[in-house]
DNA sequence: CTGTTAGCGCGTTCAC
DNA sequence: GTGAACGCGCTAACAG
């Protein structure tokens, strides 16, 4: 919607200047500039601007405190208050590369709003993943008094978080540590059973191909927590209901390329899949392309089904059904926890499925 | 390279506890602790860490304080340091929705290198285009003492910016504003121009047809400041080879879809097109999809050449060439443009012509 | 009741 | 080489 979205769009001619554009007293106005326009001492200003409730002013002060501060436009200089009340309503976001890649911008924009509803700003600095540069970035946020940091991986993982005084709040996003408890997951295991339910459920069962992942070639290594508890998930689903995989074929990168591959090799084998379970939907537009070109319909001929609901599941025709990674939500809850006093939790943070067109029940149950 | 990088798995088991990680002094250190610590007035300790070069302290106080100041791990207090000289090495970073769409990641991603290199901060800021949520935004960095904003927007366009102090220093990314000549823009005329002429130089001339854009129905109306440049470079490029399109279909939307309804109903004329000019990848991407449909090949049946360089660029097969928005190196000059104190100028970024495999050179020039 | 003065938080700067 | 003031706002203690 907001892509070209007409609002955005603006007529050529410049704007007539705003009135407010032009009149802006060269000095910030400071809280003594109140006091003194109001006639009171700033001890009084402050007090009143901040509403204390032990206040024992009069009305007339409380009425000449706020008509100055309306009618000079006092904002209050929160560097310095922060410098005494050592709050800052700033967040420091510091991410491997969340931000400035789209794998996972859902959690800075959750985190951005959530923050914004709550009076907060974010510092936001990405460090490629570099020890170095955390450090670093630890320092800068915290050099600049931030009222807690947030830790955010683009692939969760376990991260492992260097010095820092023990009083600072943290919130592990998508990401964990044996060391900082509040922590903000996917709860991959569910969407994982979710997915492979899904394809049980529409008559699929012993005809399904796992594209990206390999029992044998990649058994106890992950390469991220949580895509464990996702194979986990698939796993056991597909074991409860009795059934295993007509094959897997495993990549390290879960990019197109890497899908279009393992499809075509696994369409040279003798049987064909009926149902491709792919653990992305980048590898699923990959596979998309090799079924294309092999002259096999999804899901006519071939059913598919991937994860994270990337924007290249609505591109596709038909579009890809997928199991949603609840970045935004992820992001917006990462904060909530930041701000608020709870006890250190665990939050697991549900997967939706998202259906599309690129699943259709089978026909003929198969034996 | 990072997608599934090795270095962001870690194994399974936590990692031993870090020495650095348990002993954090409770309290930060303060520069009057250094000055105690070397034995000296804290104006001594702070004239010797900033290196004041007209200072007359001994040597010997040099080392005691140094050696202080290392020994307690002294970082200085930027808040604190920023009421007193007006600098905080923070930056402002407020945009409508750049970070949080992979549509022009790429400005914060240059602007995030470039301030970690000059040793500042950003403070993110998304509006969503909406004016009260910006005028909120300009005062929040305010407020925090930012040392400059930077505005940037996802699609360019002339941006309405509200009220703050004139001295404020600013600079427009990927956006206009008559009040703010300090601005980073993309070449636009020169990247139309340059997928016009890449077309025409491998024998294309009168077999193209334009897609996203046309001349009657859209006539003194873009969506954006710098499409309009686009759309100049194109034209007038086509029109000093004596040249026409022979179709222009326009979509308001430049979605994959779109440039699939657009490709079909082009390609259910009586002539065919030989090359497609898309407005951007997206189209593009709906272009092949509709291609691919009717059975035609790219670039041996049909020529494709997009902008923007999306990533959807390098997904498609064949690998799609296209004229690239430089927003990193647009988000780098930003900052640069900020910290530096040039005069104000209008910074034209070039578009670097991208070279995949979408376009092939036409066997027979036509006539 | 209504309000004030003084000091602090941290680092920089001026005058001596 | 130093003390004191300052940038800005908050808080405790105190005065009319």
């Amino acid at each position: 919607m907001y892509l070209q979205d007409p609002q955005l769009s603006i007529p050529k001619r410049p704007n007539p200047i705003d009135p407010r554009e032009v009149s802006m007293p060269p000095r910030r106005v400071t809280l003594a500039d109140v006091a003194k326009k109001a006639g009171l001492s700033s001890t009084a200003a402050s007090m009143i601007l901040n509403g204390r409730p032990d206040t024992r002013l009069s009305k007339a002060a409380h009425d000449k405190v706020h008509a100055a501060a309306a009618e000079l436009g006092y904002r209050p200089n929160l560097a310095a208050r922060g410098l005494r009340t050592d709050k800052t309503q700033t967040i420091g976001f510091i991410s491997d590369l969340v931000a400035t890649t789209r794998f996972a911008s859902g959690l800075i924009r959750g985190a951005l709003q959530a923050s914004e509803e709550a009076g907060n700003v974010m510092l936001v600095i990405e460090t490629g993943g570099d020890p170095r540069r955390e450090q670093k970035a630890i320092d800068a946020v915290l050099d600049r008094q931030v009222d807690g940091i947030i830790f955010a991986t683009m692939r969760a993982r376990e991260l492992f978080v260097p010095a820092f005084p023990p009083a600072t709040k943290v919130v592990m996003l998508n990401a964990t540590n044996p060391h900082h408890l509040q922590t903000v997951l996917p709860d991959e295991f569910a969407g994982g059973r979710a997915a492979a339910r899904y394809l049980l459920d529409h008559g699929f069962s012993s005809d399904i191909a796992l594209i990206g992942h390999n029992a044998e070639t990649e058994q106890g290594y992950f390469r991220s927590s949580t895509v464990e508890q996702r194979i986990h998930g698939i796993r056991s689903t597909m074991e409860a209901a009795g059934h295993t995989f007509m094959a897997e074929l495993s990549a390290w990168d879960w990019e197109p390329q890497h899908g279009y591959t393992l499809t075509r090799s696994l369409l040279s084998g003798r049987t064909r899949p009926r149902a491709l379970l792919c653990m992305n939907d980048r590898l699923a537009f990959g596979a998309y392309q090799a079924l294309n070109e092999a002259g096999l319909r999804v899901p006519d001929d071939v059913s598919i089904i991937g994860f994270d609901n990337d924007e290249l599941a609505e591109y596709l025709r038909p579009g890809l059904t997928t199991v949603a990674l609840p970045h935004e939500q992820m992001g917006r809850r990462a904060v909530d926890l930041l701000i608020g006093d709870s006890d250190p939790v665990q939050e697991f943070i549900s997967m939706p499925l998202i259906e599309r067109a690129s699943v259709k029940t089978a026909s003929t149950p198969h034996p």
